[in-house]
DNA sequence: AATGAATGAGTTTTCATTCAT
DNA sequence: CATGAATGAAAACTCATTCAT
């Protein structure tokens, strides 16, 4: 990796530390350049403004997302569609996942505020139903998936999974007995996913998808 | 009214305001002062701090909020769950609803912040399961719904319309065709509400659940 | 005095002093508020920035001038530009005139770049012209005066008596024997207003006028 | 011209110009790297200080305002300080000069804060007041000029056309109907040149000094 | 009950300067 | 020579909170 590239990562890297650690209110520069040991001065030499600093990471965060979606489309798309559910769960000793996704949070509920977040979050959101759109289309030309409006299909299930992710981090003790975003991915796929499946279709149960993604 | 309660009042709305406007990450104590055409120094002599004086604003909503939940009661289960999905479903016109969610979220995303917050957002989300969480054991009951994991499916339904929810006030217009709250309404409907009905069941459709709120 | 009138006074003597020590260029929030004993912080409260600040400092300091214009209006004018041409005149031991009318030659250096900088510059400008002006026309009309270009005369005093206060400011210790100030203003005395008296009218001397002044 | 003195050259250009942009208080080490489009580290290389470099500077427009000074000698007394004067008038369509002098303004109001500067503009402005004066006394010996106490005398010429200068460069629009240096330029010519020629003495128009110039 | 004035601690941002290459 | 990266010190400005009235 380049010099310049890994400076650049070092402080997204530092970003999504302080995010987790301090999350987005509360957020200041300071916090940032002590996750990453550099200097404030330094933030502001690669990057005008806070904003500037924060849009960029979030711009990075999607695209980083939208490569690891990309390489993995020559699969059964029932087994890419367990994978793409699989996912979102997160058990809550993942500390640093509920973390990141607490800010994500502050930071989409902050977007009708500021323009330019907006766009990432627009963008992040187009992406999410896109792969499942897509999934879903390969898997209705391929004969492994019934035929429905896969628009709407998309829009629910990410609708559920994020309903989801963002229930079991918002709630405090008053979830599910297991974690709130394996449960619903349970029911997603019993109730929205098999009713889906063309006779003789088989899928991947969660936990096996889940086992999968741990490698 | 009292005078006393007046006052506070006026001081919520323009907490309520002032969310709307600038959200919460960058709220101030004179953004709150602006907007309800008061001293800072008088949110300060009724609320020691920024805190308290969020902490009693979400009290206020969240009472709110749990009061349009419970008012329904002895009609048959299909119909108030129809009902109850209906409730979740709002056009981007509807301003009010949408900052009223958009206040809402930003206060839950505080959550894990903040204990006072926490409690008040468990005990108004344990309400609003039980409330699905009744409906379907009134159903199950009554025979109207085949017997499920009344516990699973309520979170599921609620993460999803929670889910949409969330989607639609935090996106601009990279949205599905209609309202992201009522296409994932609909497909709801069709993907874990009717598989739910017992044979012979009928549930009232989703317009006609969306006419009736309006009397 | 309003308290309110004292506390404006308070920081604009603030800023006269801390411009005084510092200059213009070096002039910061803190100079001030050490030299008014108060925080930066009120300032702030009373004037938003850093530019509102010195902008109203220096309407102020013209408003006070036309003040004190306007009260001498009555005595022959022979004696009145006597009098406004010693008011030029100062000792290079009045540090803090020499301090201030430097810090005031800084900041017309700096008002081709800020707009209301300028505006006040050019009020002050023609407020002196116009004194002049003023003068000259009443001593016209009363025969003290011969008849002349009243504009351009004044241009040329206001010039005159302002570069040789430039100089003074300006230069060090290649100055003439006496204050740059005071050789010009004999001088001006001389060359430009003695022809201008019509006969038989006599003026003030300017060691007359300057002892009048410390009165 | 060697490559070493071409870097200083642009050097000094970017200063220049920076100094026009920005204006001395506002003046940036960025704001000159920009200007002569080098890094600030060659800045540095090549200056130790931010003060260095603009004494440096200093020093160069200086020397060519020393060089324009010193150019004619053996004319009449009489033309020669019409032309002395001449050279003080612009208009202020002249862009260039009014650059120069409003940069020279700048630096000159930071002498007293900075010694090294100040021994420049001193060094400087004896020449300046040694020019006049040397005419006058040229103009007395040859008698074309009355008996005059010539340092008072130059020191008055040269506050008026200085002051006409600094006024003239430093106001917007509130100036006179013509360039300020004019109109006071020929006062001064009626008013202090004219009563210094012995009789029968004639010295050229300033409209002829003005085109002559121009050549 | 209500306010304007005041402040300290902290926030973003700026900038001259240094350093490694 | 020349640069980009990096920094410490300090700048302007913010903000929750307090206090006198």
């Amino acid at each position: 990796m380049s010099e310049e590239a890994m400076a650049a990562d070092e402080i997204m890297d530092g970003v999504y530390r302080a995010l987790c650690e301090h999350g987005y209110a509360e957020l200041t520069m300071q916090d940032i350049a002590d996750e990453c040991e550099k200097s404030k001065s330094l933030l502001h030499y690669h990057y005008d403004t806070k904003e500037d600093l924060l849009v960029a990471f979030l711009d990075g965060i999607l695209a980083d997302y939208e490569q690891r979606l990309a390489c993995w489309a020559d699969r059964p798309p029932a087994e890419r569609l367990v994978e793409f559910i699989a996912r979102f769960v997160f058990t809550p000793e993942e500390d640093e996942r509920e973390s990141f996704h607490l800010a994500l949070l502050e930071m989409r509920s902050q977007g009708p505020f500021n323009e330019r977040i907006q766009e990432q979050l627009d963008r992040s959101d187009e992406l999410l139903r896109n792969s499942v759109a897509d999934i879903l289309d390969a898997g209705i030309a391929d004969g492994s998936f019934e035929p429905v409006d896969v628009d709407r299909t998309a829009a629910l299930l990410v609708a559920t999974l994020d309903g989801a992710r963002t229930r079991q981090i918002t709630l405090g003790n008053a979830q599910p007995a297991a974690s709130y975003t394996r449960v619903v991915a349970e029911e997603a796929l019993d109730g929205i996913v098999d009713p889906l499946l063309a006779e003789g279709v088989d899928r991947p149960t969660l936990s096996d998808a889940l086992e999968q993604l741990d490698d």
